[in-house]
DNA sequence: CGTTCTTATCGCCTTCTGGTGTTATGTTAT
DNA sequence: ATAACATAACACCAGAAGGCGATAAGAACG
């Protein structure tokens, strides 16, 4: 019974898919034995085990002798929005967008977001460029690019983020300033844009007031929602790119506070 | 031919040790065309293309119609690829050495050197540890490393050596002040360290200021030899490890003036 | 205008890696 | 002490990725 809901769980590979599953299958029963989960899956009891130390990892079960119990749901509904929230397509939509406000010389800056990674496969030709991020994938393939000036953000290292912060990251963001900022958020009220991390806001707010023009990329299931932190208003950015399949009464709202809010072509 | 002499070439996949040493080879030669090239290692021409220009990307050699010349000699002495070619053995040594002055719970700065790669895989289980650089693989490496604390020190990418330097990063550096640093340098006389690169003794100058004990990294091959910029006297650093098979006429000199050398058992 | 050099595209082959089960060893509870 | 459970170590397999060359299209030189 793997959902077919749409493509979305395509996006997954198969043991991050069956964790997944494994994940939904403890938060049901509240609290479950390694050798249920094997006849349950039809995998041997190493590879549960090795699904239930990932899981665990991730805060979302709690293991003990015997078994598994489930955590709060709260971090289970999150982690599970997280994964499933994919929406592959919007991004590539949104990023080709936000591509053509780059010209060749302009200086851009990136935070880490999924969104900023789609953006760079598509920056390749335009040169010369510079481009400053915190996100080490994105460093990764940066660095490997010809004709573009990378400069990265160094800080400290966040392995749930895969990119650096903190203190030092936000000093080198200050002594920046670029012609134009990509970011995204994890949350976007009509209003605001929001993040539940203190150390991401710190940085994000830094990068806010380095950069020109400022960007905020938004799929769709990001809009009406909020997180704890409330990082700006989002009059603050220049453009709000969202992707076409938000729904038009949820766009009104912003422009109405506001926002200058684009739509992304598929 | 593919050299059986030890472990050495054994680090760099295939294509990486064919463009080292093709870049050896057009640094001897000076000037060479495609097809040469394409005779002396036995590739095809396509293949000599794309090493070339992976060259050029790291600004070891310029390309123009019908060949390819050498850039100063200093860029391709700095070229990663080519530095990892030198010494393996020996660095392994000196890695092993360094890796006993380091306790539970410093902070360690490394430089963008090979030796300092080599020591990374040493350190996984001294916890908790601190680790600073701005070695590009260096940061990649400690990523993946849990129970390590990474510090990554941005800055403007070079292609050439495979980290980030310039102004922003020697303010990265100065905002930090270590137990540990361990560098290297390309030349080292009886007396001074010394470097090719004005931008990377920037950098190394910033280091040797934000660290309590400063610890330098030298394989024999560097004895006796100087290089453009003069970096610091050999008494700026708290102990030198040089590695077995330097010669004992060549050690003596440098305690003579005063420096404390150590010798890194194989 | 043709020759020479360069780049793009495709498909083959190799290598590497990730994912898995099996067996063996360690650990905890009763 | 012994049974149940957990982990570690090893080997296997498949799919992905990388590296390479052949061919063909493109660009620069004389």
């Amino acid at each position: 019974m793997t959902s077919e809901v749409d493509g979305d769980t395509t996006e997954l590979s198969r043991p991050a898919r069956r964790q997944a599953e494994i994940a939904a299958y403890v938060v049901k029963h509240g609290s479950v034995s390694a050798n249920d989960l094997v006849e349950a899956f039809g995998v041997s009891v190493m590879t549960v085990h090795r699904d239930l130390d990932e899981l665990e990892r991730q805060g979302v079960v709690r293991k003990y002798r015997g078994g598994v119990s489930a955590q709060p749901t709260s971090v289970f509904e999150s982690n599970v929005a997280y994964r499933l929230n994919t929406a592959h397509a919007e991004k590539a939509a949104i990023a080709r967008h936000a591509r053509t406000m780059i010209e060749p010389g302009m200086s851009v800056m990136l935070d880490d977001s999924t969104s900023a990674l789609a953006l760079i496969d598509l920056i390749e030709d335009i040169t010369p460029l510079t481009v400053a991020t915190n996100f080490l994938p994105a460093i990764t393939r940066l660095s490997q690019l010809r004709d573009i000036t990378l400069l990265a953000l160094g800080g400290i290292y966040s392995a749930t983020h895969d990119s650096f912060g903190g203190m030092p990251c936000a000093e080198a963001v200050e002594a920046l300033h670029t012609d134009l900022l990509f970011c995204s958020v994890s949350a976007v009220s009509s209003t605001h844009a929001f993040h539940q991390e203190e150390e991401i806001v710190l940085v994000k707010r830094a990068m806010l007031r380095s950069a020109r023009t400022k960007v905020l990329l938004v799929d769709h299931a990001k809009l009406q929602r909020t997180a704890l932190h409330r990082l700006a208003p989002l009059t603050d950015f220049d453009v709000v790119i969202v992707d076409e399949k938000t729904p038009q009464d949820l766009i009104e709202p912003l422009r109405d506070h506001g926002a200058t809010v684009e739509v992304a072509k598929l």
